[in-house]
DNA sequence: GGCCAGGCGGCCC
DNA sequence: GGGCCGCATGGC
């Protein structure tokens, strides 16, 4: 399996090239992103960002000290703003105040005991703010690995992380890319209604597969 | 106009 | 553990 996961990693690389990820220039930009994108677009989020900005408010020590309805106004586009607002707050001044542990495990730990921060946000947080190996688990992972045939869509994220991390050597920057070369896939070729014929994994791929032998 | 987007928490059983 | 609901904007 650890063969698999390196050459669908290959041939996405070669095809999509180099992500550049995190899209955020500072670990607190990161982590602010990442929570700002919860189920929502990208694009979205951008104008978030870039609306805290110009407020001097892409900081977690200035969000410590804003005002909530300034927060709700900068991030109205990233949906959900009342809860992303009241999170955000909350989340740096508990970030600010907590003394990072040498324990992965256990920082992952306090993540998740944040209110608005769950396994893909902590693991988003750890692996692109902090270069901590931990691999990152979507919506879109689960839909390429499932299609790909290797695991079920109903199995939880901590059985989908377990079961790559077991064949990848814990490694930030391979983490980093296939993640991101994952929703590359995922945007591109792998959507909800997928483009088989023209996707660079579709000579290993049940799905492709079978969508093959159906026109035939 | 409906569907979707790089989830999460709070319920319920 | 599994399932459902509320949260909300903008692009297509």
């Amino acid at each position: 399996m650890t063969k698999h996961l390196h050459q669908i990693y290959q041939i996405l690389f070669e095809e999509f090239g180099p992500q550049y990820w995190w899209p955020g220039e500072t670990r607190d930009e990161i982590i602010i992103g990442a929570i700002l994108t919860q189920n929502t677009n990208w694009a979205n989020v951008e104008k978030a960002i870039n609306n805290l900005k110009e407020k001097q408010l892409l900081t977690l020590s200035a969000l410590t000290k804003a005002n909530q309805m300034t927060v709700v106004e900068c991030i109205k586009s990233a949906g959900y703003f009342n809860q992303k607002a009241e999170r955000l707050i909350l989340i740096s001044k508990a970030l600010q105040s907590y003394i990072p542990s040498r324990d992965k495990h256990e920082f992952r730990s306090f993540l998740l005991s944040l209110k608005g921060i769950g396994p893909e946000t902590a693991d988003s947080i750890l692996l692109y703010a902090y270069n901590i190996p931990f691999f990152v688990v979507d919506a879109y992972t689960k839909r390429i690995f499932s299609r790909l045939g290797y695991i079920l869509p109903s199995q939880r994220y901590s059985s989908v992380q377990q079961w790559i991390m077991q064949y990848l050597e814990p490694d930030s920057d391979l983490f980093n890319e296939y993640h991101a070369l994952i929703v590359k896939l995922a945007k591109t070729k792998c959507k909800k209604r997928p483009m088989c014929s023209s996707c660079p994994l579709k000579d290993l791929c049940r799905y492709a597969m079978n969508s093959v032998l159906w026109i035939l």
